[in-house]
DNA sequence: AAAGTTGTTGAGCGATCGTTCATGAATTCG
DNA sequence: CGAATTCATGAACGATCGCTCAACAACTTT
């Protein structure tokens, strides 16, 4: 029996969180979602509640598809210091009209709702701290290959590869020139890369 | 002639900055502004024309003051280099009640302003051009103190440095703990100190 | 003291905000 | 084909937004 809904989901809650992402959670309106998602305020408070459960599942979907394509470009790297280095010079190759060259969906939110909005700034933290714990396993899964010293700090080191990207977001939103980009993401990596002992690991000295 | 002001305008400017700086532009009503500097409507539009407007003289005054405050840092500092890496340090050393554990507003402005207030968003682009002029400066005196090799790029060093400030300021936004934001600091620094050239200037060769 | 000038006031404007809900449309079941 | 059920619609609500302005207060000048 009943209706079935007209509109998918999934859809449109990628619609919301772009929209959510360019514009930021005060200055999007629902009105501004009505005509993003296409539909109506009736059908929108229906499948998602109000604005700020909207922008909560919006937040959720960005931090899961961030960690998901970390992990993928992890994957499918030669070894864990070159994902890492290769994951800032990443951001530099991003497509001069791709929609991605935008702060951190994070970063904007936690600036944008700190003082204002306790619950979504709470549910960013969560998530700052879930993407940069993704990011201590690929550091310490670098030491565990013996590309980095045993003394690593990897969750200092988690945190200021977090501050790159961040800055390198943030460099992307003002439309700084592509050059500047590209020498700033390349000083990020070879700091990474500069973190690799020169001696050769464990399996190596056995041969 | 006339009825002399009651409020100091100065002193309303330096508190609307705060609120701002707090609150961010969209998230601060003139409400807010009117509790906080103690004038009614009328009485901040006939000061300051209107929120606009108000918005982009508080971000001079912070400005201003950010770039004043870097200078006689510098001014004090043993060496430029010294200077940098203390400048650094000091983010890390502000009490836990100062009010200015918060992010750049600069940064706060661009993230919150870019796709919605134009006026804005290039006032605190040009703004954010001074800064880095600045700290570019402070490179070029340790260039031109035999601090730093001749090959130095001190454009991307102060884009560096700027992003490293940006990071910490964040950092202190989220209430990050002070153990952490120490380290985080102490790394950023460490690396300007890194780059100091082993051999000596050339003063001293001629001794 | 009267005239002239400027600062202060706050009620209230039109616009927009996030949100609701009575009504109608679409589909399934008996 | 009704009856039942769910979804879609959009006018409109109260609250708040940025902002204005006529009335009044305070001061200087003549």
């Amino acid at each position: 029996m009943s209706r079935p809904a007209q509109y998918d989901k999934d859809e449109a809650l990628r619609a919301a969180m772009s929209i959510f992402w360019e514009k930021g959670y005060h200055a999007t309106s629902l009105r501004d979602l009505e005509g993003g998602l296409d539909m109506k305020p009736g059908s929108i408070y229906a499948a998602f509640s109000n604005k700020e459960n909207l922008y909560l599942l919006a937040l959720d979907l960005y931090v899961g598809r961030s960690i998901a394509n970390f992990r993928a470009h992890m994957a499918r790297s030669a070894s864990p210091l070159t994902g890492l280095a290769g994951h800032l010079r990443g951001f530099a190759r991003l497509s001069p009209t791709d929609a991605a060259r935008q702060v951190c969906m994070l970063t904007k939110t936690l600036v944008d709702t700190v003082s204002t909005e306790a619950r979504i700034a709470a549910r960013a933290k969560i998530h700052l701290g879930q993407i940069r714990q993704a990011f201590e396993e690929g550091f310490l899964s670098a030491k565990a290959a013996g590309e980095l010293s045993a003394e690593a700090d990897c969750a200092l080191l988690a945190r200021r590869f977090q501050g790159a990207i961040a800055t390198l977001r943030f460099e992307l939103h003002l439309g700084t020139d592509q050059s500047d980009i590209t020498a700033l993401a390349e000083g990020f990596a070879r700091d990474i890369e500069a973190l690799r002992l020169r001696t050769p690991g464990p399996e190596m000295t056995s041969i």
